[in-house]
RNA sequence: GCCGAUGUAGCUCAGUUGGUCAGAGCAGCUGAUUUGUAAUCUGCAGGUCGGGGGUUCGAAUCCCUUCAUCGGCUCCA
């Protein structure tokens, strides 16, 4: 007998060899079906494996991640089999699960192609099979086995990744006719695969590696009940019309030009004024927290670049630098503010008592992004950083790393956003040369980061290899409409551009010191943020950032001269108000404003010119009853300062 | 940059095997209507079917090329 530990701590004794999911039979027939995978001490197992020994088991269910993940990976390998079956002599890279659904990186062979008018055929091929309800056998090998098997099959994908592993460790998973290395867990058979949708195709490289060969990726998800699945696309559909370039079109906030050149993004009037919304409201609150406001130009001279670093890392893969009439004298346009500000330091000499400096600016940068990665306004070649830098003693870094951290999650609340992650981002420990500075600095400021973010009590991952070419930082990221992770605000601390630069301050001592310097921004980049808000709020601004707070109705042409004259007494309030006069149905203007997202529509009758007040309605609530037009303007104004004042 | 797909009026899309196929709805402009909380009616105008080249008696439709967009990969100071 062997004793089983479950996770509320209760025991029970089985025979030894019992498996997951007879325990789970054992507890109920209903429970066996739902269950796809089971962690047995520590590690999740395939529900059929024997436990041969005392153990702690979870089972899990279609909520816990480990289930969905043996789920998809399941589907994986039978779309592999869907594919082997189609399509002879295609070779295998991998395929994993991953946050929604799967993926199979696959090389159909040379001359042959796999698009999306095929998949329909894997997906009814995948159907057939996975009625067979074919059982998931795994087998451990030598590394021998498993080469000679892959070998005689001809798929060197396969034979590479396992030249690559211990022996000893080696699992091959087996259903129906397709054997792939892997090492699980899987489901117990194919048949709980009631519902598949293979979603698209991409090409990916064999490995991540760009010089290696392009395999094709083919992407699906799959679900135990069509009615998940059919649930999930509708999702899918939602998120799409929350895409920011569908809503940036319909709200006219921004546009692209061919002729002005991909990836540079054009604010029209509605855009531009959210965007000046918030560069007025965070540097106001810059200000309050000690920040001072700087301008430096839109290009620098390379010099500038070789010094700091960027021209080495990225010369040769952003815009050429510019040259002049004068001979030899060249220029660029500037990637980053940091080196401009490194120079405002110099300008003037620094006593300890004056630190920290905190040095702040809405820089446009650009930078040549790869054609293939542009995308909307999130991945452009100019954009507006809300940079700052704060150039410290050593003894203040962590303090000011601290408030930095306190600033981002302050602006993120007070916009709403509440599903961010955190990321510490460090250096490569095995591509040391990739960055700059010493070994002894960049230890230091790691240590910094990690011990400030800890302090703080912030959830954070840790992702070695992320670190930018200067310094390891402390990211902030949040989901786009379809899932994607975004980088917003970040903090970096730098010991290196501090010396690149000579960059120094007297001490107490009256010596020569050299500062710390943190770079920081909230919003990162403001085309960012602004796609990531129209995503986050489906075009449904808060009002003090809407570029319009309200839109006067008049009922009929009747009450345009009461409707003008409330329009003047808003806008005269800094209300920013506009009149839908046009000849229609007041139905028509109330669906043709709600669909623009002005936050308050202003109805305006008989009843209304009369009396001096507005019909209050608003977006998206309805009819919320009348005022005077004094009222409203001050309602407005509380509003606004209800959502910037936390 | 790489792989794949897409590209028809301002927007969303029709356009069967190449042969009145250049269309619809919304938006726009006209005129009528003067309206009480999510679509009033009439009429008009809008496109070298992304650009260039080719095949053909004939191309939105087939081929080549180029540009852009979309989905990924790589990259992201």
């Amino acid at each position: 007998m062997i004793r089983i530990t479950f996770p509320d701590g209760s025991l029970k004794e089985y025979n030894k060899g019992i498996s997951s999911l007879e325990i789970a039979e054992q507890i109920s027939p209903q429970l066996a079906k739902e269950v796809y995978a089971a962690t047995v001490n520590g590690e999740v197992w395939d529900l059929t494996r024997p436990i041969n020994g005392d153990a702690t088991i979870r089972l899990h269910k279609w909520e816990d991640e480990a289930a969905r993940h043996a789920f998809w990976h399941s589907s994986a390998h039978l779309m592999a089999e869907a594919l082997e079956s189609l399509y002879p002599g295609i070779k295998f890279g991998i395929g994993p699960a991953i946050e929604n659904g799967f993926y199979y990186d696959v090389d159909p062979g040379d001359g042959k192609t796999i698009t999306e008018a095929d998949l329909a055929a894997v997906e009814n091929k995948m159907k057939e099979l996975a009625a067979k309800k074919l059982v998931y056998k795994r087998k451990e090998v030598s590394k021998k086995e498993a080469m000679d098997y892959f070998t005689k099959k001809g798929d060197d994908y396969k034979t590479e990744l396992i030249s690559e592993l211990e022996d000893g460790t080696i699992s091959l998973y087996t259903q129906g006719n397709f054997t792939d290395l892997c090492r699980g867990p899987h489901l117990p058979t194919t048949e709980p695969i009631k519902a598949i949708k293979l979603t698209s195709v991409a090409g990916a490289y064999w490995r991540g590696n760009e010089n290696k060969k392009m395999l094709t990726r083919i992407y699906g998800i799959t679900y135990p009940k069509q009615k998940m699945l059919d649930e999930y696309l509708v999702l899918l559909e939602e998120a799409r019309k929350r895409d920011h370039r569908r809503i940036g079109k319909e709200l006219e906030l921004f546009t692209f030009s061919q002729k002005v050149g991909m990836g540079l993004p054009l604010w029209l009037p509605r855009g531009a004024d959210i965007r000046q919304n918030l560069i007025d409201y965070l540097t106001s609150v810059l200000r309050k927290r000690g920040y001072k406001i700087v301008t430096t130009p839109h290009i620098g001279n390379v010099n500038l670049y070789k010094l700091s670093g960027h021209f080495e890392k990225y010369g040769t893969s952003s815009f050429r630098p510019m040259s002049t009439p004068q001979e030899g004298e060249q220029f660029m346009l500037k990637p980053m503010n940091c080196p401009h500000h490194c120079e405002i330091y110099n300008s003037t000499p620094h006593s300890y008592k004056e630190l920290p400096l905190r040095m702040a600016e809405f820089g446009t940068v650009y930078r040549y992004e790869q054609s293939g990665e542009l995308h909307g306004l999130t991945r452009v070649r100019s954009f507006t950083q809300d940079d700052a830098h704060h150039f410290c003693r050593p003894d203040q870094l962590r303090e000011e790393f601290k408030s930095i951290i306190d600033l981002i999650l302050y602006i993120l609340r007070i916009l709403n956003f509440n599903d961010y992650t955190a990321q510490i981002s460090l250096r490569d420990p095995d591509n040391k040369e990739k960055y700059i500075g010493t070994d002894e600095n960049w230890e230091k400021a790691e240590r910094d980061i990690i011990v400030a973010a800890g302090e703080k009590n912030l959830e954070t991952t840790v992702v070695p290899g992320e670190a930018a070419f200067y310094g390891p930082k402390l990211d902030f990221m949040v989901k786009d409409a379809i899932g994607r992770k975004w980088q917003l605000g970040t903090i970096q601390v730098d010991y290196n551009l501090p010396e690149r630069f000579d960059l120094t301050y007297n001490g107490s001592d009256n010596q020569k010191h050299r500062p710390v310097m943190i770079h920081r921004t909230i919003f990162g980049s403001l085309e960012r943020f602004v796609a990531v808000l129209i995503e986050n709020s489906a075009g449904k601004f808060p009002l003090w950032l809407a570029p319009e707070k309200a839109v006067i109705l008049p009922i009929s042409e009747k009450f345009n001269d009461y409707a003008l004259k409330v329009l003047e007494i808003l806008n005269n309030s800094d209300i920013c108000t506009l009149i839908d006069d046009r000849s229609e149905k007041i139905g028509k203007k109330i669906r043709d404003n709600e669909l623009r997202r002005i936050p308050y529509l202003l109805i305006i009758g008989e009843k209304e010119a009369v009396s001096g007040t507005v019909a209050v309605r608003k977006q998206g609530e309805g009819d919320r009853g009348s005022m005077t037009v004094e009222d409203f303007a001050n309602f407005i104004k509380a509003e606004i300062k209800k959502e910037t004042a936390l």
